[in-house]
DNA sequence: CTGTAGATTGTGTATCCTTCTCAATAAAGA
DNA sequence: TCTTTATTGAGAAGGATACACAATCTACAG
């Protein structure tokens, strides 16, 4: 589940009698050599590609984010407002959580074993599949609780 | 910071030189009065108070939700694809996080315990003011998983 | 290796949700 | 009651994402 590669990919989705094309290919290398901790919008993607030589339309790329992430090879971030950000869905202990501030939208990442049990032991009561689970802390942070700024 | 009443949502609004409004007075009232569990889109709620007879804009009601939310008087849930839910935000023991199909959408709600404990104490760690703290878990729930319904 | 069905792509367009602009209005405090 | 200025409403603008469709390419059977 955690390091695909060209075939395992293509066994993957022929399985559900979908197709490995070299858009798809190329999208899982680039979040592959993404250093952890690092999530790409739509957009940066676009933008990393055009930088790269790699010509996929933002079309294709709103589909193939959206198709990795209901399979799971892809986790999507609700971090900043407006748009989502995607990372390489790790195994079981790379899960991370989210604290964020909601006024600067600083946000720092923190791990949890717990959390993983919960939410693991959650999805299996209830006879679902898991994909994904993370915490999301909304907070302000100590910079703005000082700061006059409105909210 | 759960039962807000005109005068003391008036004074936090005050406190920080911003008003009191008719508009955000009934926008409060319709959070309260819904029953637990329950939670609006800023259009769910624009219905809701067109029904009721009240006619604030939608602009303002999405100015609004905004600034309760991040006044931390309602929580902003990222539930379904492309638009947010809110909630009155209650406090610390009536916390409650998602489990999300990302197929069909369908969402459970449950609460831990632990996992608020884990918010808070991380949110304290770092100095920052806890406003909100949800676990979301996306998965496959058993009906999709049976079905061959496309990704 | 070749042919075929149908999944996928790219382009442009459409749509949805949300924010912005600005003149008119109204809340807060003196 | 008066003044300041936050807030509202209406419509327009913006941004992210989805869609339509013809052209293309993958997977698989033969």
């Amino acid at each position: 589940m955690s390091l695909y590669t060209a075939s395992s990919l293509k066994a993957e989705l022929n399985e559900r009698g979908w197709r490995l094309t070299p858009q798809r290919e190329t999208i899982l290398q680039v979040f592959q050599n993404l250093p952890k901790g690092n999530h790409l919008s739509a957009e940066d993607l676009y933008n990393e590609l055009q930088t790269d030589g790699e010509r996929i339309s933002l079309s294709t790329i709103y589909r193939t984010l959206k198709l990795m992430a209901r399979m799971g090879i892809l986790r999507e971030l609700e971090l900043a407002e407006g748009h989502k950000h995607y990372e390489l869905n790790q195994p079981y202990p790379y899960y991370h959580h989210h604290l964020i501030c909601v006024r600067c939208n600083k946000t720092t990442e923190f791990k949890s074993d717990p959390i993983l049990k919960i939410g693991t032991k959650t999805a299996q009561k209830e006879g679902y599949h898991l994909l994904d689970c993370q915490l999301t802390i909304h907070a302000i942070c100590p910079t703005c609780q000082r700061s006059l700024m409105p909210v």
